[in-house]
RNA sequence: GGCGCAUUCGUCUAGUGGCCUAGGACGCCGCCCUUUCAAGGCGGAGAUCACGGGUUCGAAUCCCGUAUGCGCUACCA
């Protein structure tokens, strides 16, 4: 089994068509076989300079790793297009040859015109009016003699059906009349996605042809060339494509990010390939979380959806959490450092905490948040209080819940002295006496903790408190404590 | 306009003639746990299976129409 990935390098792939990709990849990795990637990089004009290079990076950090490709080379190749034109050069000839194909030596400007005017006249049929398909020798020989650049097309059956099969929804029939006798070598002598695709596939011996289902349209016409070269085809599969929440299919306009944004942002290989590998297909009717080796095992075609999917972030997110939950800690901490000591301007702790972090207060923190994290990069925006000097915040935080001022900085100061008269900083002994104490004060723990909390860690929502300020050490959520004392006390009127 | 594909809770999906008064998951709401936030547990709302006709004792499942959505209709892929 061979399948392969063949896009184009004209920009960065986006979630959507990674999830094709993730289809080819498992298939050929659940056959036992090859997942080769060709670049199509058959149109000069809108190739983009470092694109191959920076999909290969995405792959990598993804897992996914071609078996044959251009970093990799392979025995058939060379797997770029644009070094393949000979091999297309050789097929155009044939079909030349054998009266599958044949030349024209229409322009651009006529081809515009005769579209132009179709349209103009609502034609229920547009495309090439085969003009050159009745060419006499003479003007042919006559027009090559002269120079005149022309095109190869294919010759298309005038009537009868071309059936294409497609192993998710059987065979869809095309009416031969409505097809066009399409180009297949450009004037440059660049071949035409139909032509090279065909022709690569052939060459490189893939057995399962997976792409979106934009595709099927022009599948009568692959299989028109597969039956003008007396060549078996491939099992074909046009996978829906994935759309945005407007229902369209998935592009830059509905924030469709490039791969990378997703390692950027925080979210793990494994779970964007568990997601994928669930969008269009289904393993049963309650599984919805497998591990990559689990997805590999259980991929089949059969279960592949024919209608589009939206894609759903939260959904992502969701998946990221729990994967992010199971990590073991010291793999949450490998992954998780990078993030938290980015600059501040990529996400990372603010600048003003110096790096490198100190690994063990790291793996402590991971320890308290790892729960609590969506994506990696959460854990630099749930944590800067382990990590900074001095905390910022509004003076009312301080006050629990259903106390005033007064009441609120009274309780704080009898929290400081009983915290600071504990014998163990340990979490237990302090919540014990951090509960005595509000039995003592009449007041529910709640508002209290709550004033202690946001003295130690500057928020409203953090890890539990005594576990926290076990982290935090007795020293700094002590001077936390004090410094709060301090600003709730200014912020309070004296009670004179 | 022509051609093609698709259509089950807001979203991802299960379902291949009776097990479906349609199951699971995300999200949402409530309750529990609880010092906050999460996580977890329990429960709830949410789909006349796009619509209309057939076939059948019986249809989400088969057939035919209609509608809607999407895709293609380039010397782009």
């Amino acid at each position: 089994m061979r399948t392969r990935f063949a896009p184009s390098p004209t920009g960065q792939p986006h979630i959507g068509g990674l999830r094709t990709v993730v289809f080819s990849w498992l298939l050929a990795r659940h056959g036992n076989g090859q997942f080769l990637l060709r670049v199509e990089d058959t149109d000069q004009k809108r190739t983009v300079p470092g694109a191959v290079e920076n999909l290969l990076e995405g792959f990598r950090w993804m897992g996914i790793t071609p078996d044959e490709g251009p970093e990799v080379g392979g025995p058939v190749g060379p797997y770029f297009q644009s070094q393949r034109l000979d091999h297309y050069a050789y097929y155009a000839g044939e079909l030349l040859r054998t009266g599958h194909g044949y030349r024209c030596f229409c322009t651009k400007e006529r081809l515009d015109e005769v579209r132009a005017d179709q349209q103009a006249r609502h034609l229920p049929t547009t495309g090439y009016d085969r003009l050159c398909r009745t060419l006499p020798p003479e003007i042919i020989d006559a027009n090559l003699a002269g120079g005149m650049p022309f095109t190869v097309r294919l010759k298309v059956p005038l009537d009868g059906v071309t059936v294409a099969p497609d192993i998710l929804r059987g065979e869809v029939v095309f009416q031969n009349k409505t097809l066009e006798d399409a180009i297949l070598l450009k004037s440059d002598g660049y071949p035409t996605y139909h032509f090279a695709n065909v022709i690569d596939d052939h060459e490189m011996g893939i057995t399962h042809v997976l792409r979106g289902d934009d595709w099927l349209p022009s599948a009568p016409l692959h299989v028109l060339l597969y039956q003008a070269f007396g060549w078996d085809m491939p099992i074909i599969a046009q996978v829906p494509n994935v759309m945005g929440n407007d229902g369209k299919k998935l592009s830059k306009r509905h924030g469709a990010e490039p791969i990378l944004f997703y390692r950027d942002n925080g979210y793990l290989p494994e779970a964007i390939i568990n997601y994928l590998a669930f969008l269009g297909w289904s393993y049963d009717d309650k599984t919805d979380i497998l591990s990559v080796d689990e997805l590999i095992r259980a991929f089949s075609l059969e279960r592949v959806h024919t209608a589009g999917a939206i894609f759903d972030l939260e959904r992502l997110r969701w998946l990221n959490g729990v994967y992010i939950r199971a990590l073991p800690l010291d793999d949450l901490l490998a992954r998780a450092l990078p993030y938290m000591e980015r600059p501040a301007a990529e996400g990372g702790l603010p600048d003003t905490i110096a790096r490198p972090l100190d690994r063990d207060l790291v793996r402590r923190v991971l320890t308290l948040d790892q729960e609590r994290m969506k994506t990696l990069a959460d854990a630099a925006t749930l944590t800067p209080f382990f990590f900074e000097e001095t905390l910022a915040y509004p003076p009312e935080w301080l006050i629990g819940k259903g106390l005033d001022a007064a009441t609120a900085l009274a309780g704080l100061r009898r929290a400081y002295a009983v915290l600071a008269d504990a014998p163990a900083w340990e979490a237990a002994p302090l919540e014990e006496r951090m509960r005595a104490l509000a039995d003592e004060l009449g007041q529910k723990p709640g508002p209290l903790f709550m004033g202690v909390r946001v003295a130690v860690t500057g928020r409203k929502e953090t890890p539990p408190l005594f576990e926290t300020m076990l982290v935090l050490g007795r020293a700094r959520s002590l001077a936390r404590l004090e410094a709060a004392l301090a600003l709730l006390a200014a912020h309070t009127p004296s009670p004179a």
